[in-house]
Order: structure tokens, then C-alpha cells, then sequence
DNA sequence: CGACACGTTGATGTTAGTCAACTTTGGTGG
DNA sequence: CCACCAAAGTTGACTAACATCAACGTGTCG
């Protein structure tokens, strides 16, 4: 087992800030995981077992309703926190976009851990904070937004998140974007259907705005005008 | 100035637990205000230089989009927290929607209360988290259901919100609900138009599904119907 | 090389939005 | 207390946007 001393999203995860004794009592209650492309970690409406820290891949965050749709309702990257602390059950399935390496721990071991850690707990709720800005403003996206506006949202949003890769201080967006999504995907997290999105793409392609060189590569073209049609 | 001492929320607010000490400390720091119906506390995109506890009344957290549209991203009632510790921007304007009573703090003193209060840190943990997957339920009703869906779910969210009231431990959802708010807010707050919600609740009730015997007011006359109705 | 999943494109249908007229409600002042 | 008015809500006719259904590429992996 892989210890926290060399885990490559600790000066970013909620440990960064630890002591070393506290990082090894930390260590002591988590274990690594490995979960292929496409395995669900958690299932929506599970009790809520375990909480984990993303240290490589990428993960979703989705609920399902009743007659069979899907809604991703978050996305994962390393050092990012996934489940729900201090709560009974799991709202949401989570399931790994990619392969993906966790740190993973059983939720009782964590809470108590971060009751008695207020650093931690500190550095967790800015993390939720920020979770819930970033979830509200995509509710403004799903509430109001045309299909248009919201697939170049969802390409301006995609530039700058996977432009802040890993362990770099890079924070400029990056103009050439690898999703880690599908088209099926994106329609989950845009509130869309498949075609509208292809449609929207092509729409983006034909007027010079971007540009598609492969299913899951986007280079952006014109920024300005992409920004310009997001709303 | 009212003190702490006889807040009325002061059992189910953050506040809770504090020992009086703590109590008295934070009465220094935080003033009382009181806020019309239709004003705002905080605008989309201000500093966030406040943060409040609401002790009456309800509050809106909204968005509007570049071409005027509004989109109600949260709802506020007694006991619960307003604003954004441990952040520069508020991404969201606060207005109040009935007359409201608040217990306003400088966020700058607050957070440093807070930073010093673990306990009263992890209480604001457990509602960040709580909102959050209230916001996450609120998008898949945003991205994925119909109007119908939407405004079904809406009264039923509503019916049990309202039927928590204030001091009481009443936990049962109320059949007959008194809304805060118009249809136009309500149209905002489920991503639909005004026309759309208005035929919506029509439809309901002449399906006997509900009665609404005043603009405001519902009246729930088949629960299972309705819970059938909202996808 | 072929099969299959993934993606694109086109034709058509449905839902909710838009525009406009009309009705109800609740508050205000005569 | 009632009449009037503005604001809020309702209803209908029409339209636009997106979903649906269906056929047709394309790239990836055995």
C-alpha cells in the first residue's frame, strides 16, 4: 500500500495542511483502490459507507429518475472529495469516467477522524462551499440556458478545469481540451439529448468557433465568440 | 439590540451548542436588521462582506442570466445561513421575499469566530453538505423532468419544507400549504415560464389532484396522485 | 476485415415558450 | 364601505426549440 507521503494530490487534497503524525494516522485508516472505466463506486440511495479522495482519473456524480434518465449532477478530478460525510445515504451514484486511483475510507473511521481534526474539517468546508457555488450556477445553466448557450458553457467550463491539470500552477485555460465524456455524457450533464449535442457541435465546427479533430478532443478556435454564445 | 439569549431559532441555528461564553462572544460581533419584503441583503457578483443568520421570514438566492432571465438557485427560511464564508464573491444575490428578521455578521469576524469554534464550524459543515445535495436534487428536477414533473415536485418539496415549522418538532408534511411566494418566483425556481406553471397548477386541480383556493395558498387533496405526478 | 459502439444527420412530433387578450385579486382612497 | 386601479394571474392561439425516431457514417478492436 501506497502511503501519504508520496501521494501526488496530497498538497492539494483536503490533507494537505496535516501534521506528519496526523497524515500517518490518516494513512492508517484509508487504503488505496483501484476502479476501472465505467465500475460505480457508490450506488444512488446506498448507505453511505465510505468517502474517498480522487488521486488519479476521473469520476461522475448522477442520479437516475424514475422512467430511466440520467442527470450527472457532478464531476470528479484527482484530489477532489468524493461522498457524504456525516450523513446516513448517498443521494447520488458515483461511477469512474475513467480509470481511475482513490484513497479510500470507511465513513465512520473518517468522521471521526475529522472531528477531532478541525483543519480538515475546515479545508472541507471550503471544498463544499465551493461545491455548492459550482452547483448552483450549473442549476442556472440546466433552469435557463438554451441548448446552444449550454454546450459552449460546458466547453469554457471544460477548458479551464482540465487546464488546471494535476500538480501545476497552471491556472490559464487551455484551448485544447481531451474529454473525458462521451456525447452521451455531456447530454447527461447539460440536461440534453445526444443529438442536441452532436447538432450543437456541428453548428460550433461549421461556423469556425471550434474545432473537433477527434470524438473527444475540442480545440478552441475563438474563444471570444465561444464566450460570446454561452449566455 | 436582542441578544442571543432569547433568539428563537437559536436551537436548530449554527448557534446551537455553543456554551454561553460563546455565545456572548458571538452576540458582540453580529447585529440584528431587519429586511422588507422585495429588498435585497446582497447583490450576484458583490464582496462578500456579510454573512447572516435568518430568524424570520423567507429569502431568495437568485441568478439572472445576461438577457434578464432570473433563476431562484435556493430558498432561505428560519434558522438557516446566509452568505459565503471563507470566499471574496458572492455568486448570488440574496433578496428577501417576506418581511425578514436577520442576525447579520461582518464576514471577516465571522470567519475568524468560526476558525476559532470547530464545533460550530462542523455545524456549518453539516448544512453546506445538507444544501448541497439539496442543490444536486434541484438539478436533475432542472435538467431532466417536464413541467408537469417539475411543479408536482415543487408542491411536494413545498409541503414538507412548510410543514417544519419554526420551533415545533412537527416532521409531518402538511396538506395545506400558504406559499412565500408568487408564480412568477415560482416559474424561476423551476426553470419554466409563468404561463406554464399557471397552467400546470390548473391542470392539477382540475384533475382533483389539488385545490388552490387563493393565489397563494394550495391545498393537497391527493398525495399519491400528485407524488405519481412528479416523475 | 468485419462487427459493434459511438456519433452524425435528417424528417417529424411534442412540449413549453411567446404574444396577446382578458380576469381576478387585493390594496387605496374617496 | 365601496369603487377603482394596478399588479398578478389565467387562458387561448400560435411558434420555436428541442426531443424523438430512424437511417446512415466512422473509427476502433478483435
Amino acid at each position: 500500500m501506497r502511503s501519504c507521503d508520496v501521494c501526488v494530490v496530497r498538497n492539494r487534497a483536503i490533507c494537505a495542511g496535516l501534521s506528519p503524525d496526523e497524515l500517518d494516522s490518516l494513512n492508517r485508516i484509508g487504503r488505496h483502490r483501484n476502479i476501472a472505466a465505467g465500475q460505480a463506486l457508490i450506488w444512488e440511495g446506498d448507505d453511505a459507507l465510505l468517502v474517498a479522495n480522487v488521486i488519479e482519473g476521473v469520476l461522475k456524480l448522477s442520479t437516475g429518475t424514475r422512467d430511466g434518465k440520467e442527470q450527472i449532477v457532478g464531476v470528479v478530478y484527482p484530489s477532489d472529495f468524493i461522498g457524504r460525510p456525516f450523513g446516513q445515504r448517498s443521494q447520488h451514484s458515483v461511477t469512474a469516467l475513467t480509470d481511475a486511483h482513490l484513497c479510500v475510507f470507511s465513513r465512520n473511521d473518517f468522521d471521526s477522524f475529522a472531528r477531532e481534526h478541525p483543519e480538515l474539517e475546515h479545508k472541507l468546508l471550503q471544498r463544499t462551499l465551493d461545491e455548492l457555488d459550482r452547483a448552483r450556477n450549473w442549476m442556472v445553466l440546466l433552469g435557463r440556458l438554451s441548448a446552444a448557450e449550454r454546450v459552449a458553457a460546458f466547453l469554457l467550463d471544460m477548458s479551464e478545469r482540465l487546464g488546471n491539470p494535476a500538480c501545476e500552477g497552471n491556472a490559464a485555460p487551455h484551448e485544447s481540451i481531451e474529454l473525458p465524456f462521451g456525447r452521451q455524457q455531456i447530454a447527461d450533464i447539460l440536461g440534453l439529448t445526444i443529438e442536441t449535442v452532436s447538432r450543437q457541435i456541428a453548428r460550433f465546427k461549421a461556423d469556425g468557433i471550434i474545432d473537433a479533430p477527434s470524438r473527444r478532443s475540442i480545440h478552441i478556435v475563438d474563444r471570444a465568440a465561444l464566450t460570446a454564445r454561452a449566455g
